[in-house]
DNA sequence: CGATCAATTGAGTGTGTTCAATGTCAGTGG
DNA sequence: CCACTGACATTGAACACACTCAATTGATCG
């Protein structure tokens, strides 16, 4: 794992109690008591710059990890050498879930944003659940959601035409809360590059490319470099292309 | 859940001790002691004939299954109405775990073959890993296995050309030892249409038979009907093709 | 034996890819 | 201030692979 720093970003968002992260966290629900039992099992890193790793697939898996702020992308190197980005996680995400049982990990898991994660060590977590009902329900309720989220996104999206496939990112992110929607602007600065956006949606970059365009010139979206402006938010929302 | 007889099969394969998914069972490395606290809360169904539903989508989640004896494909349908087959799954596999945290099955389980399965109801599992540690942790591997799983198969799977897709589905099968590996003539009778397979790998059926083709005329494997040959298992196992 | 469903084969089409060229933007140094 | 750089993004033209649709063959079963 890359050097740790802890500095900067207000101390208080780092605690449990006033963590940014609480309502997603895997401690949710949890009585104060056993909020005290998980928090001494975990530890705080980061900030983490863009482009640093938070782990990598050669490190042995150890820990799961919550996204306290920042965003992250997942990804691992085809065979052919290129980089397959295979997912992107923000604020009270847990990732790490893919390498449960195995020795190490099975991405790298690289910051988009400055980033701070929360640690926990899956041995103690474990051991913790046997203790907590609510805590081994709550982790197994996480895994079938990822199960579930797998399913839908790469079984069902491999039907999908290339701007479906666009659509459905974007309602990912609105799913997320990454798009401001109330506003009036409805924009969003995309953390990733457009590459890694492709990859993830199993295109190239030129296809990615075209297909905004193509969602630019149906006038649903304002496409100009990192910022997208939703023009006709119901229409990316519906689906109903093509 | 479709009604339920038990017949013919010898009953001694359906006990615990000697069931033959046995070795990659939840089960696996409990105590005797253990494993009679599990065999509690099962109840063994079957015979499932080819075409029977184990559980449908509109049934609510309630438990997971083992497979006894059998083959199993797990289907749902496309919002154009065609189905779309997710998943085989053969002897000692787990079935149901993309359903937990959720209140329905997310697909239809259906029966290829003469089917056993053994219910393990979710919540009495639940209960039962808070005592049993190895059983907590037995679980969170094979969720942790099913996510690497589709991970492989999905994520990596759709960078591949049909006739790659193809091999690695034979691998799958090798893997599964239901390819007759050992014997002279390794060869395989598929419990399912092939039009089932297509589905599962994002294929129309045309296209699958077409690299079915393509394989045969390169002299790897020989494709009659329901029954294909592997004249170079080697080749097949290499994923060397295209 | 015809009926039905699964599997195969053929011809033509289309969506995304590939490869190469051009454009945009932020940062750097003269 | 402007030219240069390098990463990222866009555009165009030709191609490839799987798709679509239709016709044919094969297998199974009453």
């Amino acid at each position: 794992m890359a050097a740790i720093n802890k500095q900067s970003l207000d101390q208080s968002r780092l605690e449990c109690d006033t963590c940014g992260a609480k309502s997603c966290c895997i401690g949710e629900g949890l009585t104060n008591e056993q909020l005290q039992g998980l928090k001494k099992i975990t530890t705080n890193h980061g900030p983490f710059q863009p482009g640093q790793a938070i782990f990598k697939m050669e490190d042995s898996f150890k820990s799961l990890f919550v996204i306290q702020s920042g965003t992250v992308k997942i990804e691992t190197v085809s065979p052919e050498g290129s980089n397959l980005v295979d997912g992107f996680f923000f604020k009270g995400d847990l990732i790490g879930m893919e390498a449960i049982g195995g020795e190490q990990y099975l991405h790298d898991a690289i910051a988009l944003e400055e980033t701070w994660v929360c640690e926990l060590p899956f041995d103690h977590v474990e051991s913790l659940c046997s203790f907590i009902p609510r805590l081994q329900h709550k982790i197994l309720i996480l895994l079938g959601q990822k199960i579930r989220h797998m399913n839908e996104t790469f079984l069902h999206g491999r039907y999908l035409s290339a701007e479906q496939r666009l659509l459905l990112f974007f309602q990912m992110l609105c799913h997320k809360n990454v798009i401001t929607k109330n506003g009036p602007s409805r924009s969003l600065t995309l953390p990733m590059p457009k590459g890694d956006i492709a990859s993830y949606l199993g295109l190239r970059a030129e296809s990615l490319s075209r297909a905004l365009g193509k969602l630019q010139s149906d006038g649903i979206i304002f496409n100009r470099g990192r910022t997208i402006e939703f023009l006709d938010i119901d229409a990316v929302l519906k689906l109903a292309c093509k």
